[in-house]
DNA sequence: TTGGTTACATACCGACGGTACGTACCGCCA
DNA sequence: TGGCGGTACGTACCGTCGGTATGTAACCAA
């Protein structure tokens, strides 16, 4: 059991980051004074230099949250096993679904490249939400007769999670997301058609072709 | 022949627009004082408050000048006509190579969608890098026997558009940007491929599921 | 009890975006 | 050609905001 003032001091740290991604959320990063955030915790700014190194460590602070809720999410919905084509789907499913909530959009999608720069940025990204559709991927591409290397199936990953991310993008600033997102499943599924008809018919992986021979 | 002065305007606000661009791409935007960008253009706040109704104007200038050099060099390597799946391949090869330029990733990539909001943000895009893509995806798609209505091509713009950007900023971050390049174009032809068997084969064309999914 | 540490509060600074106002110069018409 | 209006800036200043320095009360170990 914690001490009577480290329960005090996690519930300041609580009380800040709540209000912070709330502000974040609403106006934006350079929109979200500090005094503000200060205000709506109901503490100074003591309190938030007590806590953060500064602007950019509260933010990343709500960042890391926003986005653990979102992880969280999608792989509630890819976990345990199965067939990983069928995982991918549903994954894309609750991915589609995360990405639509304000927070995410504003915090991780608009704000965090620019504030914590992109060497920070993918980091963060690297162990949640891209790390899932990363591992997807790679269940799925590495459970064919290709015999694709790392950088191949990295490479793979990136542009499906673009994909997805774009997706979820057009879904979230569309007037009727629901529809939105079934036609986006449906795009998505049918390049994933393309590829496994590709893999049933045998046809050669995909490799980078040498400076030498371009093929078309 | 503009009037004497009317010349002296334009080289002022052409020495602003190029200052302001070298140091947001350099610092990018939070970075980079109104103070340091007309000390560099050697004038005054006054001149720039003249030409520009604020900081976040002359960086949507600095912002339009960088995606229209850009959206030249990718239209370049599209025009004239012949098989709309060679000039996607070409396309995509031109898009690539236009966002590594570091004023293109800071400026338009990290900074914009922040600094303009995603409203404004994709009006540009629209008129842009994305017009481009959504032109060729059209132009694809449409040569097929597939009679996609207009929201279903829109998404598959979105999503190659979105896989196209991931795919360069992987690039532009990879230590070896040529072979990471020929990785993602191998990756993106290859699903290329898998879209032109479906349709040798006569797949059905896609279309947004009414609850059942298609076939795993 | 006491010394030290934690968890804040308060007061203040410099930088920056933006504004108000002044002014020199140019083109134009009488 | 001389005055007049407007353009194209320059200068001085203000409010806000991120960050810092310093003070202090509560808590805990010895």
């Amino acid at each position: 059991m914690r001490s009577r003032r480290q329960r005090f001091s996690d519930s300041t740290k609580q009380a800040l980051v709540d209000e912070a991604e709330r502000l974040f959320t609403e106006h934006g990063y350079s929109g979200t004074s500090l005094d503000a955030i200060v205000a709506g915790a109901d503490v100074t700014k003591g309190a938030l230099y007590h806590h953060f190194s500064g602007k950019q460590a509260i933010f990343e602070a709500a960042f890391e949250r926003v986005e653990s809720r979102a992880t969280a999410g999608i792989a509630r919905a890819t976990e345990g096993d199965g067939d990983p084509w069928l995982k991918a789907q549903a994954g894309l499913r609750a991915f589609l679904e995360a990405v639509q909530e304000p927070g995410y959009r504003q915090i991780v999608i608009s704000d965090g490249p620019s504030v914590l720069g992109h060497e920070r940025y993918r980091e963060q990204e690297e162990r949640s939400t891209y790390g899932i559709v990363d591992a997807i991927v790679r269940s799925v591409l590495t459970d064919t007769d290709w015999d694709l290397d790392d950088a191949m199936l990295d490479t793979f990953a990136r542009i499906f999670f673009g994909a997805m991310s774009a997706a979820g993008g057009s879904v979230a600033a569309s007037d009727d997301a629901a529809t939105a997102a079934l036609r986006v499943e449906a795009a998505i599924g049918f390049i994933l058609a393309g590829l496994q008809r590709l893999l049933e018919d045998g046809a050669e992986p995909p490799a980078p072709s040498t400076g030498a021979t371009s093929r078309t």
